[in-house]
DNA sequence: TCGCTTCTGGAACGTCAAGTCCAGAACGCG
DNA sequence: CGCGTTCTGGACTTGACGTTCCAGAAGCGA
């Protein structure tokens, strides 16, 4: 059981360029085909190494997989940016729930959520996997719950209101949206997901 | 390109047993295990059957799939029985919700939907499983649909309402709550999605 | 510049999984 | 009962995939 957070101890420039590459070819492999969808083999060509660079970086493609996952973790959370910051108002919900159905049009509808779909594919067969996505979905959560926070302690929502339950809802909500999404081939869900998670907040609101 | 509903035309009584123990067996581990990690030598070991079987009544693994991927429609569906085809008030949403939750704790969250998890597997690299896991979700969807239309013939629910809005939205909330459930190993997420998605129901009663 | 560490290329290995084949047993219709 | 079809057992082939190994190149502190 060592910290995961430190990953290798002494990382040239050139080798942290490397490792990067890595992930990222890895990152984009395993959102389009998942993850036992993606051979070792096709994340060496698409990062242009090695197969010894590879275990060079990873133990192993579990491994590997883990530093997938805090990459996917950063990636979603800093694609919401800034919105994500500020959902401090309805108007700013709105923004972001928006935002978020723009990405998914953008892509097509091609894959849902980069985190979702890891968790379906991983969590009953990696627990150690299961913990850190459970980790970034709690800080996706705790990015909704604090802009609740917000609303409501300058007086805009309910003290009624259960600002870590509706954080918990909204997020069920873009899971949901997302994932049926990705199976029609369709915004529908994800809009109509977070319409409903939004319209959920504002019968809180005073 | 031929009809898939029609599967083999001669089999014996033995023959459909055996095929269904096939189906069941390889359902059962899927859904453990995921698609990827299941192999036909496992189906073959937990059928108890020889590898020629296998290959007697599919033509492959992917064929294997879909015939899980129907088989998993209708125990989805049959699970919710009788709740399912009676959502025609809200005493009978709290009662289906109870029930779908109740689902959940009884596997220890181990695992999501049967159906949810096969999509986020199967969406992007099988696209005739994608077909047919988009006509699961359509009936399911449907059946929630049916109930509210029911209740909105019946005048309990607002004119203003759209049940086929709300039945998407109300599966929406299960999904992304059985998501989050497997990863976290809670039943919260199912609880707070479903309670999420019969308030907002609630919003369009007369 | 020297010497140690990190980084890189590519071949090789062992394993395991999907799918094939064939011979024979069980079945069921006439 | 007899014959064609369906069903079954198990060995085998083929290929892919994760991982290892080693030798050499590049980087970096002293």
């Amino acid at each position: 059981m060592e910290a995961v957070t430190d990953e290798g101890p002494r990382l040239t420039r050139k080798g942290r360029a490397t490792r990067q590459r890595i992930v990222e070819a890895a990152a984009q492999l395993m959102f389009e085909r998942g993850v036992a969808g993606t051979s070792t083999e096709d994340v060496r060509a698409a990062a242009g190494v090695s197969s010894s660079q590879l275990y060079h970086y990873f133990a192993s493609k579990q491994h590997l997989v883990r530093a997938v996952i805090a990459h996917q973790t950063e990636a979603v959370l800093a694609a919401q940016e800034p919105q994500l910051s500020r959902l401090d108002c309805m108007g700013a919900l709105e923004a972001w729930r928006d935002l978020v159905v723009a990405l998914q049009t953008q892509r097509g509808c091609e894959g849902g959520c980069p985190l979702g779909s890891l968790a379906a594919e991983l969590s009953e067969i990696d627990p150690d996997a299961r913990q850190e996505l459970v980790a970034g979905f709690a800080r996706w959560e705790a990015a909704i719950r604090d802009g609740l926070t917000a609303m409501q302690r300058r007086g805009e929502l309910s003290a009624r209101a259960d600002p870590g339950l509706l954080a918990l809802q909204t997020l069920t909500a873009v899971q949901g949206g997302l994932l049926l999404s990705q199976v029609r081939r369709d915004v529908d869900p994800v809009r109509a997901g977070l319409d409903m998670a939004l319209s959920h907040i504002r019968t809180f609101l005073i």
